[in-house]
RNA sequence: GCUGAGGUAGCCUAGUCCGGUAAGGCGCCAGCCUUGAAAGCUGGUGGCGAUUCCGCCACGGGAGUUCAAAUCUCCCCCUCAGCGCCA
């Protein structure tokens, strides 16, 4: 949610900001806003008169009972006070909601380094690393390689979950583990505190934390229940400290969250679709900070910079994007994606999403900022980003990393975690 | 799931039976005192709207009764404890 104080004092500077995303739609919200803004407090005033002269002879009625002087003229005026008063409330309070309703449909203030662009195609790239594999149709897509080694049951999956669903079996089980472990590591390394969160939130806590259209096209609700399935553990984290006041001297406050990620929305185009690229449920490592407003710019590269660092121990070759404004999404105020390079593919393919959520996130949770236990008015910043997301981490090291005879090398910096195993190759027992 | 106890400001607590301007403590801020600090003393310390004085709101949420609701009535939410069930 953008803060209506600066809305009010500064509509243009937020009016410009939210043309830039070359949607009318934000700008009419706006206008729309300071006018039910305005409404309201010319309401509020109403109200509030009517309340004091109400307050006011109450405190006489009181006054003249006690004294045992007479008090029907009061009394008489009194009356026929409450029954104004109700009509101004509920117009007040609907203008509240009213103006309330279309501030949180509005979408974050973008940073200036947020490029123009339509869709992902217009995004950025801002680096790149490693050298890219060419195999292309010489090579196997992830879900064949799995399959080939005995380490997968997509159709019986389907068949019990439906599709999007999978099984994993034997050492690729282990590896996906190892990959959460290795990510976790290196984040602990850095400064970060692994945070095993609730795999469901309630509503509330939720609004806080999303794009109210995700109800309808990302989360699983548990029927008859006021709880939603976790899309990404980033949910539940930045929901940690709702309504609370964060000290200054704490931050920043540097999480690393893992958790399963469930999403009902998971789109189905592209080659090789059979597989665990794009799946209703994965593993997920992901890098989560409160921080200060001046703090979150310089935070976003730190953040970015880990998750390079995932894919650069791993030896996976990618590109980093600055997503561009029309693929940005309501809630960060700039993002960067790191694509892997998937060779099968040949093309990079978003493995990291690595965003600054500025105090959009944080204003919607209400969280505040303060020190020594007093709150003050300031919203702490919040930033999210993958360390890695085992189903597409597992997808792209089963590509690349795939051998003529089927086998699959495994990636160096991970086999500490899988007693120094060297291969996934195939076990004699079959499923 | 059943029963009971609770939800009051940044935190802790009183007030609820019996309706009449929300009391106190901690923490925090300022001033006094001090070489400096601590302690002590004094004052301040929620939100909204006006900003000249000020007014309104705020006791988990909502509705009702009343001139007036933290307080009375009804509905709902949440937390804790005990019991039950259970990996």
């Amino acid at each position: 949610m953008i803060d209506l104080d600066l809305v009010r004092k500064e509509p243009a500077k937020v009016e410009e900001n939210l043309a830039r995303r070359k949607n009318p739609v934000y700008v009419r919200l706006l206008a729309e806003v300071r006018e039910k803004d305005a409404e309201w407090r010319t309401c509020l005033q109403q109200a509030d008169e009517v309340r004091r002269r109400r307050n006011d002879l109450s405190r006489r009625i009181a006054e003249a009972r006690t004294k045992a002087t007479p008090s029907e003229e009061l009394e008489s005026e009194a009356k026929k006070l409450p029954d104004t008063l109700r009509a101004i409330e509920s117009q007040e309070s609907e203008l509240l909601h009213a103006r309330d309703a279309l501030l949180r449909r509005l979408p974050n203030l973008m940073d200036d380094s947020v490029p123009f662009g339509t869709d992902d195609s217009q995004n950025v790239v801002v680096s790149t690393w490693g050298e890219p594999l060419h195999g292309g149709a010489a090579l196997k897509s992830h879900g064949e390689v799995l399959e080939g080694l005995g380490m997968a049951e997509f159709d019986r999956a389907r068949r019990v979950s439906g599709a999007g669903f999978y099984y994993l079996r034997g050492a690729v089980v282990l590896l996906d583990l190892a990959l959460q472990r290795f990510a976790l590591d290196l984040l602990a390394g850095r400064g970060f505190t692994p945070v095993a969160p609730p795999y469901v939130l309630r509503r509330a806590p939720y609004e806080g934390v999303t794009d109210l259209a995700d109800f309808e096209n990302v989360m699983y609700k548990l029927e008859a229940e006021d709880l939603y399935l976790i899309a990404t553990s980033e949910h539940p984290l930045a929901a940690l400290y709702l309504g609370e006041i964060l000290d200054e001297d704490a931050l920043p406050i540097r999480l690393a969250g893992v958790s399963p990620c469930f999403r009902k929305e998971i789109g189905g185009h592209g080659v090789d679709q059979k597989g665990i690229f794009r799946v209703h449920q994965f593993q997920k490592v992901e890098q989560f900070v409160f921080c200060r407003p001046e703090d979150s710019a310089t935070i976003l590269e730190e953040l970015r910079a880990n998750a390079e660092e995932v894919f650069r121990q791993l030896g996976v070759p990618y590109r980093v994007v600055n997503v561009c404004t029309g693929d940005l999404g309501s809630v960060a105020a700039k993002k960067y994606d790191v694509e892997a390079w998937f060779p099968r593919q040949q093309a990079f393919r978003e493995v990291v999403s690595c965003s600054n959520c500025t105090d959009y996130q944080a204003r919607r949770l209400g969280i505040r900022l303060g020190k020594a236990g007093r709150p003050g008015k300031l919203v702490p910043h919040t930033l999210n980003s993958t360390a890695v997301a085992t189903s597409r981490g597992l997808a792209v090291i089963l590509e690349q990393y795939q051998q003529p005879d089927g086998s699959v090398t495994i990636p160096e910096v991970l086999r500490p975690y899988l007693g120094g195993l060297r291969a996934l190759v195939r076990s004699g027992a079959s499923l």
